[in-house]
DNA sequence: TGTACATCAGTGAACGCGCGTTCACTGATGTAC
DNA sequence: TGTACATCAGTGAACGCGCGTTCACTGATGTAC
């Protein structure tokens, strides 16, 4: 089973003080959230695979929630830099408003493939359990809110009205209609309700929904 | 306290054999799911609450899971019949592509409205907790399957076709993300990530949200 | 360069709660004759 | 109409696990002098 004897970690031969358990208990529960989601974030667990004893985490982290708030920290960063990736390998030629179309379009692919292949962190990432979490429409443009995906996305929609594809005043609403959009695909795959479909029926069913947002926005 | 110390039940004062207490426990249940969720229907409480012992539930259901997905059932039921009759308000008049283009929204629309009006339930009936619930879009014809709220959006997205809206061959995947699409942004306010979003400005995302859809069709 | 002492980081045992589940029981009900 | 007996529906005490969290501790490290 995956709970057997580990060998003790290399650092745990000849130290007694880790050097940085804080990163390193970090990256063992972003290992377990991949696995697992958010429940899978065991402090225990995490202690136990980091090589520590029971209660090492409470240096370094207040309680269960500052470790698994770290971890969505973590999981909504890589979740962005998909999405800046994404936006960021669309070609840099054709006319602009066929461009930032295109990014805009990125964005919500990369959203939903960064669901299903890492369906542990995206549900980590939104998980009501660790979202006392910032609330991406309310923050202002603080350091870590705008690397919150959401903002990407938003920053997308600004370049279709600068762009001219999309007046200011029909914009309204659009930017979380469309997160709802992609979230909802994301969600219902991952807790099993289009259990059936196929990678190509979910490819299928993907660009049907960016087809319809695109439609709804020109 | 709710846990505050309750008058025994009327059944109680004389009567030792409760009389109808799976559907009491059925109703205990669904009270705190409508409260709390899913995670509120725990068996000690739904007993407590229904005036019995530890253990009477087990008469009646194999387990938890067993009392939970008669739980889902009847929240999936709700939900459903919310769509129907959402369905059914819609006037007989005027052409018959504008009525079944009205009868599809109004389907989403009452999906949201019954998700921001018991959250409770909607959660619970769409838990992946309980989710061996039935996937709808595997699900045959049977009964149960026929009383899905997918079920509704799809024959609504049938008579669109019927009706000229939606040519057959453009349909392919429509359902689905037509669901995603309104489960999303369900979703998103039930995990607090639209926390600041007034009444009026849900209003407005779901109008624009639903007019996407509408002109991805058209 | 050595010694004293504060501070920090990890230990391991134990506490305590929530909660599903089991088990031997007892009170009530219904059916055969 | 009454008696015996099976069956059913609740009881209440206890088991047991998972898991966050606390607490007094000890080993290591760094800094003042």
């Amino acid at each position: 089973m995956a709970s057997q004897r580990r060998d003790p970690p290399a650092w745990k031969a000849d130290r007694y003080h880790h050097g940085n358990l804080r990163q390193a208990l970090l990256d063992t529960a972003v290992e377990l959230a991949r696995a697992g989601g958010p429940d899978a974030v065991v402090l225990r667990d995490v202690q136990r695979r980091a090589g520590v004893s029971n209660s090492a985490a409470y240096r370094h982290y207040a309680d269960r929630h500052g470790l698994l708030a770290a971890v969505t920290d973590h999981a909504l960063g890589r979740l962005a830099a998909a999405m800046r990736a994404a936006v960021g390998a669309v070609p840099n030629r054709g006319p602009r408003a066929r461009r930032a179309l295109a990014r805009f379009r990125a964005t919500g692919a990369a959203y939903i493939d960064f669901a299903l292949a890492e369906p542990g962190l995206f549900r980590t990432a939104f998980s009501p359990e660790s979202s006392q979490a910032t609330d991406p429409v309310a923050a202002g443009s603080g350091d870590a809110a705008d690397d919150h995906p959401f903002r990407i996305l938003t920053s997308c929609i600004d370049d279709l009205v600068d762009a001219g594809v999309l007046s200011a005043n029909r914009r309204a609403g659009l930017d979380e209609a469309a997160w709802a959009a992609v979230h909802g695909l994301a969600t219902l795959f991952l807790d099993g309700l289009l259990t059936t479909v196929d990678p190509d029926r979910m490819q299928l069913i993907t660009d049907r929904l960016l087809d319809a947002i695109e439609d709804g926005i020109r």
